[in-house]
DNA sequence: TTGGGGATGTAT
DNA sequence: TACATCCCCAAC
């Protein structure tokens, strides 16, 4: 039995505020990231993720998010990686492949959580989607979330509707069935709108992770300073 | 408003 | 057995 240090005996680490950029849509043409955009390093990548659009065509309708919070996972270096120390199993064998892919694993038995693959083909690296603010579809992720319409629900509802890993993937629909589909493909992408607008990005250590010895405070969670859809307010 | 615990299935 | 979660309900 391993004795770990309960969490609020742990030391502090101070949030840091840092700028970054991103597209804002304000109705202009969308662009798909290409797979360049995920083969260059995590933490850059997960930065640059915030303020992106995740679109899923599914049922016939285009639900769009803005990515509003991200965490990183590095296998080399990670306790929390599920790939880390070189772990290859039939689940973390994605997180070795091409960057751009989608990694969808079941989490709690019950809920699953969304991650795009980075880096070069041999090296586990991906993103966490943490939270995402529902911009186009609404109604359907309503629907897939609470099995309601939008005029059934309270404004509560709302902010709680994607401001999670395992919330938004139910309200996006994304399930198992994702897991391993290229995100530089036609059903599940991710793109970037034509505008570009400064915003402060916070930087956090990352959530739920206490078994990961010294990896527990590495600042390596991003969220988009004061959007109502993080997770944990 | 906060904290504890149950749901739930699969990886290890 | 633990888990990159969420939700409900009791207790304050």
């Amino acid at each position: 039995m391993i004795q770990r240090e309960p969490r609020g005996q742990k030391k502090q680490i101070n949030d840091i505020i840092i700028e970054g950029i991103f597209f804002d849509g304000g109705g202009k043409g969308m662009k798909k990231l290409s797979r360049d955009f995920y083969d260059r390093d995590t933490l850059e990548v997960s930065k640059d993720l915030l303020g992106k659009y995740l679109i899923h065509h599914t049922d016939g309708e285009r639900l769009v998010a803005k990515i509003v919070e991200v965490e990183a996972y590095i296998g080399d270096i990670d306790k929390a990686c599920h790939a880390y120390n070189n772990r290859v199993t039939n689940r973390t064998k994605v997180l070795y492949g091409s960057p751009g892919i989608a990694y969808v694993y079941l989490i709690y038995g019950m809920y699953y959580c969304f991650n795009v693959v980075t880096e070069k083909n041999g090296k586990a690296a991906a993103v966490l989607v943490r939270a995402i603010e529902p911009m186009e579809g609404i109604e359907k992720m309503v629907g897939n979330r609470y099995g309601k319409k939008l005029e059934e629900i309270s404004k509560k509802q709302i902010i709680n509707l994607t401001d999670g890993p395992g919330k938004l993937c139910i309200a996006m629909g994304i399930t198992k069935d994702h897991n391993e589909m290229d995100l530089c493909g036609e059903k599940l992408y991710i793109a970037e709108a034509e505008e570009k607008i400064k915003h402060p990005i916070v930087t956090t250590t990352r959530i739920n992770i206490d078994y990961a010895e010294e990896a527990i405070d590495f600042p390596w969670r991003y969220y988009i300073k004061d959007n109502p859809y993080v997770s944990k307010k």
